[in-house]
RNA sequence: GCGGGUGUGGUGAAAUUGGUAGACACGCUGGAUUUAGGAUCCAGUGCCGCGAGGCGUGUGGGUUCGAGUCCCUCCACCCGCACCA
């Protein structure tokens, strides 16, 4: 009888089917473990042979879970939003609805064929409108709640407008820009005088009209509409996010993006730096990928020094980490953009700092950060500002290397302490205080923090490190500076001039917006995907009676970003098909959080990060009851394609087999890998692949084969090195590639793809089939029971430290040792059957019915292992000589140590080894070793 | 520049607490069997050497009876971040 793969994956996929084998729910009575994959994008290729390696991982796991008696769930959906079906309409007309559904068709498939245990009853999609209805809802709760950072946590808008009504804003700590009413139109903050320096009081709120205090509550809101510089990308047409640009150009599509003025909506992501931050280490994620976000996070420690600008009335504050430094300070440089800088500009260099401004503004986000590019360019104002300690006059300057997005967009210059400062100070040629004990910066700049001070006063004696805090508790007792903590993160810009994303539940009365709570507005639908020919997004085709529903003068034209839907479908998951509710509190805290996330580890920065943020912000208005959505993630890695080369000689139609091809000029092309068979070319599925190729001529190798060349590179259609596991699948069934993958090596590791081993474990996939096709009842020998059990821990050990690869090689090895063994009894096989069930279910059912299991093997208990059976009786000891492995001492297990040493000695070849040599030490290390140091 | 990661046979890899380096597979070599199959079985396969033996986990050093594993140095490759004050 033989393994026919084909036959059995189709009888059980049609019995689980029926069965309704993977749905769950709620049992309050078992513990719940919740496996989830990363969100895919079902994009038009299909999934090809590296996608599915985590879900492989995570299915496998998911079912280990469930023979342990945990309640898993194990979900999967679609992220269906996004640029690439909206492109595809754009250029055929075909509505990206359409699009998409195909797709989504297609990945369905594939995932089914590869039996994963997932629940589709509870599939989500983000464009779904009965799914996006509680994206649009968690955006309302953003836009209806502002930070109060004093209680830490978000907290609604009514309790804000409630505080401004009885207090104004004494008392009150919130998020917001630090000087927010310089957001507000001239005409409003008027009224509260020039020196206005944010305490709105209740009277001044109070005698505000409707329309200003939703201008000032703006300036609060967690979801907020902000004019503010975005990263436009003219060729997608829409803005992007900070993560979605890389090196000045789009991630998707590698176009070119400026800095530009738009009016967007904006998540208040900043409020929440420091929870983002200190909650990292309380998750089971890879050190590199908390890093990362620490970094994006960006946490610097130091303090606000204020300056006074000589002259006016103005105060210009910067933010420092080395306030310690503050006697060396000889200049200020201020980013170009910076608010201040037409007003202090003295008019003598009014043409010069405009021009520099000018220059800086044409620059491209590329270039201004582009690597290498450290020339030093700045513009001096003419004005001076005074040393808040010193009283001293220091010029102050713009330069491009001052960023307007972090700090204050200001900075006080300490040539002899910093780098870039130092740099500036040469090329102008300013002054550079020395402040370092026994170091000359004038010839090089000094940055660490161990030096001792000099020339500052007070601070004088100290090192660096123990002057920062002196120096704070000195700004703090004059009043020009505080203790300070900055981020770089950046609020994140929420809105994207596209189609093909969540509509906004968003109106404008007199340009005000405001929010459509009837009814769910659903996207209209627009006669092109295209902007206007003002430049308005898509929606902003959309007639009147194109809209479900059409308030106030216009709805809102911009959509969501792609990081909208993603960033809490892990929830939707536990209750799919609530109508009331995105999910109801019931739900979310048997089912929530996710226990283990599987997925590649691209989105350090993006979804990562925004998936935290608003489940911290659902934590803090109580409709969930944890603060972290992950925690504990295991990245996979990449699975590379193995490309195969063909090398023409130059200048003819003749191909060289690789064994030769130094011989010859050539040129390297890529081939087809489904004409190479281990590295042997099919030349006639060659000559036929392509009409120049039809009269092709071959210089084979000495065995009259043509060899290819390979190399190991990313998967791609260009390079003719996608295997889809279609192909796959169908040849030898979905077990056989679920268990290639796992075996392929560590999971977080990358890999080659190389079919060529697949074989292997497709014929330890048959061994086993054979081995249970002996089944019978007889009572087992010792040496099957300690192969069985042996492999039990091995496997259980294994799964549990997720190294799915040796899985694979413990069943191999318990297999082979069991067909040599003769260990095909019942009670050996419905064990084993149990063990394989989470890598080859289907084969795992179809042997759990051969060797006469009851039920379906998936809620089989996972079998224990008896310590009885892994102790050996024997112990095979190897003799080394000063750590030199010399021969084997087979011995009984419960001999102490003193005649183990005692037998070693005693042995022939022990004696031939220290001939003529003296014995300095024994070492026995029981069950393990035996060294005998000799000299 | 900073941060993270990875270096082990011809290939993918294993070695979990410092204790027989290369398990398990692929590939390769030889053989058996068979109405040639991408089947099965047996033997071999880290490198050098006929052999005894020697050498071997990126480099060089150290700790230890014993190091792929711990410490230091350097090198290569991959991935992030990058004028962040």
């Amino acid at each position: 009888m033989e393994y026919d793969f084909q036959a059995i994956e189709e009888r059980w996929k049609a019995q689980w089917k029926t069965d309704n084998a993977y749905r769950v729910e709620e049992d309050p009575n078992r513990p719940k473990y919740y496996v989830l994959d990363m969100f895919p994008y079902p994009s038009g290729a299909g999934l090809h042979v590296g996608h599915p390696l985590g879900y492989i991982a995570s299915d496998v796991f998911a079912r280990y879970k469930r023979h342990q008696g945990f309640n898993v769930l194990h979900p999967m959906g679609y992220d269906s939003f996004g640029l690439p079906a909206e492109q595809y309409a754009i250029q055929t007309g075909q509505h990206p609805a359409i699009t998409t559904e195909t797709n989504i068709k297609r990945y369905r498939e594939q995932l089914e064929q590869m039996g994963f245990c997932y629940d589709w009853t509870r599939e989500v999609r983000t464009s779904d409108p009965k799914y996006y209805r509680w994206t649009q809802w968690i955006f309302s709760q953003l836009f209806e709640s502002w930070y109060d950072v004093q209680a830490d946590k978000a907290r609604p808008i009514r309790q804000l407008i409630e505080a401004l009504d009885s207090n104004g804003l004494d008392g009150v700590h919130l998020a917001s820009d630090s000087k927010w009413w310089e957001n507000l139109a001239p005409k409003i903050r008027a009224p509260w005088g020039d020196d206005f320096g944010g305490q709105l009081s209740a009277d001044q709120w109070r005698n505000c009209s409707d329309s200003t205090k939703s201008q000032i509550l703006m300036e609060f809101r967690l979801a907020y509409l902000a004019d503010s510089e975005v990263n436009w990308c003219p060729a997608l047409g829409t803005v992007l996010a900070n993560d979605e640009v890389k090196d000045g150009l789009s991630e998707r599509g590698g176009h070119p993006v400026h800095r530009k003025r738009m009016r967007q909506w904006i998540m208040r992501i900043s409020a929440y730096a420091k929870r983002l931050l200190d909650d990292l280490d309380g998750l089971d994620w890879t050190d590199s990928i908390k890093e990362a976000q620490r970094n994006w996070i960006g946490q610097s420690q130091g303090a606000e020094v204020r300056f006074n600008v000589a002259e006016t009335n103005h105060q210009l504050a910067v933010f420092t980490t080395r306030p310690d430094t503050l006697y060396g300070v000889s200049f200020m440089v201020l980013a170009p953009e910076h608010p201040l800088v037409p007003e202090i500009t003295i008019p003598g260099h009014k043409d010069t700092v405009e021009q520099y401004q000018q220059a800086a503004s044409l620059k491209s986000e590329r270039e201004r950060q582009g690597a290498g590019d450290q020339t030093v360019t700045g513009c001096a104002t003419g004005a001076s500002a005074i040393h808040p300690l010193t009283g001293k006059k220091i010029p102050i300057w713009i330069a491009d290397y001052v960023l307007a997005g972090y700090g204050t967009g200001a900075i006080m210059a300490v040539p002899a302490g910093d780098e870039r400062d130092w740099k500036f100070a040469k090329t102008f040629d300013l002054q550079i205080p020395g402040i370092f004990e026994g170091k000359d910066t004038n010839t090089a700049v000094f940055t660490e923090k161990s030096a001792i001070l000099c020339n500052s006063e007070s601070l004088n004696g100290l090192t660096g490190s123990e002057g920062i805090p002196a120096a704070i508790e000195m700004l703090e007792t004059k009043g020009v500076g505080s203790k300070q903590i900055n981020y770089r993160l950046r609020d994140a810009v929420f809105s994207r001039q596209r189609y093909w994303g969540e509509p906004f539940p968003i109106c404008y009365e007199n340009e005000i917006p405001r929010l459509i709570e009837s009814t769910q507005v659903t996207l209209p639908e627009v006669d092109a995907y295209l902007p206007t020919e003002e430049g308005e997004p898509p929606l902003a085709r959309a007639r009147k009676e194109d809209w479900n529903v059409f308030e106030g003068d216009r709805m809102e034209f911009n959509t969501m970003p792609g990081w909208a839907g993603s960033s809490w479908y892990f929830l939707r998951y536990m209750d799919p098909l609530n109508e009331e509710v995105f999910c109801s509190r019931e739900k979310s805290d048997y089912w929530g959080p996710v226990d283990l996330y599987i997925g590649g580890a691209e989105h350090t920065t993006g979804h990562l990060l925004y998936s935290r943020f608003w489940t911290k912000f659902l934590f803090d208005i109580e409709s969930i009851g944890f603060h972290e959505p992950f925690k504990q993630m295991i990245n996979q890695g990449m699975i590379l394609g193995r490309s195969s080369f063909v090398y023409r000689v130059l200048g003819t139609n003749q191909f060289v087999t690789a064994e030769r091809r130094k011989e010859f000029k050539t040129q390297r092309l890529h081939v087809d890998i489904s004409f190479v068979e281990g590295d042997t070319l099919d030349t006639e599925a060659f000559r036929n692949w392509r009409e120049e190729y039809s009269d092709a001529e071959f210089i084979l190798g000495k065995d009259g084969t043509y060899t290819c060349g390979f190399e190991v590179e990313k998967m791609s259609k260009s390079k003719f090195n996608v295997q889809t596991p279609d192909e796959l699948v169908e040849r030898y069934g979905a077990d056989t590639l679920r268990c290639y993958e796992m075996f392929l090596g560590p999971l977080t590791q990358h890999k080659p793809w190389d079919t060529q081993g697949i074989s292997g474990v497709h014929n330890f996939l048959r061994k086993t089939y054979r081995l249970f096709a002996q089944s019978d009842d007889g009572s087992p020998s010792d040496t099957s029971l300690r192969i069985l059990h042996k492999t039990i821990k091995k496997v259980t050990d294994d799964l549990n430290r997720h190294a799915f690869n040796t899985v694979i090689s413990a069943l191999m090895i318990g297999v082979n040792e069991l067909l040599d063994s003769k260990g095909h009894q019942r009670n050996i096989l419905q064990p084993l059957a149990i063990l394989l069930s989470p890598v080859a279910p289907h084969l795992a059912e179809e042997l759990w019915q051969m060797s006469e299991g009851k039920g379906s093997v998936m809620d089989a208990t996972w079998p224990e292992s008896d310590e009885k059976w892994l102790i050996a009786d024997r112990i095979t000891y190897p003799v080394s000589f000063n750590g030199k492995v010399r021969f084997q001492l087979d011995l009984d297990a419960t001999m102490e140590a003193k005649d183990v040493e005692k037998a070693a000695l005693q042995h022939e070849k022990t004696t031939a080894q220290i001939e003529g040599k003296t014995i300095r030490k024994v070492i026995v290390v029981p069950g393990r070793i035996i060294n005998i140091v000799v000299g």
